[in-house]
DNA sequence: CGGACATGTTTTACGAGTAAAAGACCTGGT
DNA sequence: ACCAGGTCTTTTACTCGTAAAACATGTCCG
């Protein structure tokens, strides 16, 4: 049990519990006379959303700032901190924490068995995280393992009949979860995301991570 | 130092490091007629990102699925951690974490002092969590503290001039990498982005957090 | 054959974040 | 005045993830 809750950004919320947020943009040194503008923090987001705002912020102090880069992943970092929150609930239900469900999703979605290796490449998370989620899953009666005769180093992990069900049953109510979260979205606007989020993900991933820079 | 490295996603990486993958997706059981028009795209897009991949799976596994929800917010997942991950390279080099960045920079965009409890709202993370990191940064001589003579509870809390200069000189890196990571989409998606990611920020803020579903 | 090196997984030590409780202080009603 | 209850912050106990080292095997090549 996790069961989050009460969403960030408002006034007095809880706000015990959100995850994350950009705020990170440079600007040349410069550094002109002290802009403030009192915009304080009665006036939440005068417009639109908290990124917004915080741009705002930053250009007040460095006039010449480039907002550019901010403005597109300050949003994304938000918008993942928040989904994650709002997605969490159904799982949580389940007694399932993100990570355990990605791991158990991977599984079932490859249909094979898979070993902890790829389960770490499969579900974006380090070794050793993966070792200590199998050992949870496997008390829990969700996966099991087994050596393999071929290479006795590796392991096979694969999902029980009880891990096959919960999976298959978490799955509509996360995903009409998911549904409802962006159902703000107009259809217009959902289909316009989905290339242009791949198109910024693709890149991502197909370039050598961090240019070093 | 911290200088994550090493994307993930590809074949045999190092993986050993990055952050989070989606993989969360439900479905109806019998997919409810024709809701979601596949967006774009006739193909299931098989070559271009990981989100792709893992919807094509589940696409296998459950031939009804509505993937609607899991090609936005798997993919916002996604790229959020990596582009934190990338995001980090400039700022360990100051010897900062994005969350102690976040706080600095809360600090620098407002201009004046906070409490801790507002820099706990402004960078949307717990007030535990700031505690610690204000001690931390307090060591290192970033920010300093003095009590509120009106109200003995709060706390004020300032950056130093060491820490203006720092926010100071890594600002500039940071957005240029940010620049950098982002160079790869054309200008035209990146004006795109910003509106649609408003646009669901700014419903996601907006709304009540998750409707208890 | 045998050891150097590569590979797959687990263990260890530790840092960071959270929830909940505790502590310190205001405030409004009587 | 006093105290019940609210607000702001810190403390406590705990979980989780990571990096690096430790293990346990495999593989290659002299």
């Amino acid at each position: 049990m996790r069961a989050t809750e009460g969403l960030p950004a408002g006034e007095g919320r809880p706000a015990e519990e959100v995850r994350r947020a950009d705020g990170g943009a440079p600007a040349d040194e410069a550094l002109p006379a002290g802009a403030e503008v009192p915009t304080g923090e009665g006036a939440p987001a005068s417009g639109r959303d908290t990124v917004a705002e915080v741009v705002r912020q930053w250009r007040a102090v460095y006039p010449g700032l480039d907002t550019g880069p901010m403005e597109i992943i300050g949003r994304i970092n938000r918008c993942a901190a928040l989904l994650q929150q709002a997605e969490d609930a159904p799982l949580g239900r389940a007694g399932l924490t993100r990570p355990e469900f990605d791991l158990l999703g991977a599984l079932r979605r490859t249909g094979r068995e898979l070993t902890p290796g790829e389960l770490a490449r499969e579900t974006f998370s380090s070794g050793a995280a993966v070792t200590k989620r199998l050992k949870q899953l496997g008390a829990r009666g969700l996966v099991e393992r087994r050596g393999d005769p071929r290479d006795r180093r590796v392991a096979r992990v694969r999902l029980t009949g009880a891990g096959r069900d919960t999976v298959d049953g978490v799955l509509p109510a996360q995903l009409a979860h998911e549904s409802a979260v962006l159902s703000g979205l107009g259809g217009a606007a959902r289909g316009e995301l989905v290339p242009l989020l791949a198109e910024l993900l693709g890149r991502l991933e197909g370039r050598p991570g961090t240019p070093r820079a």
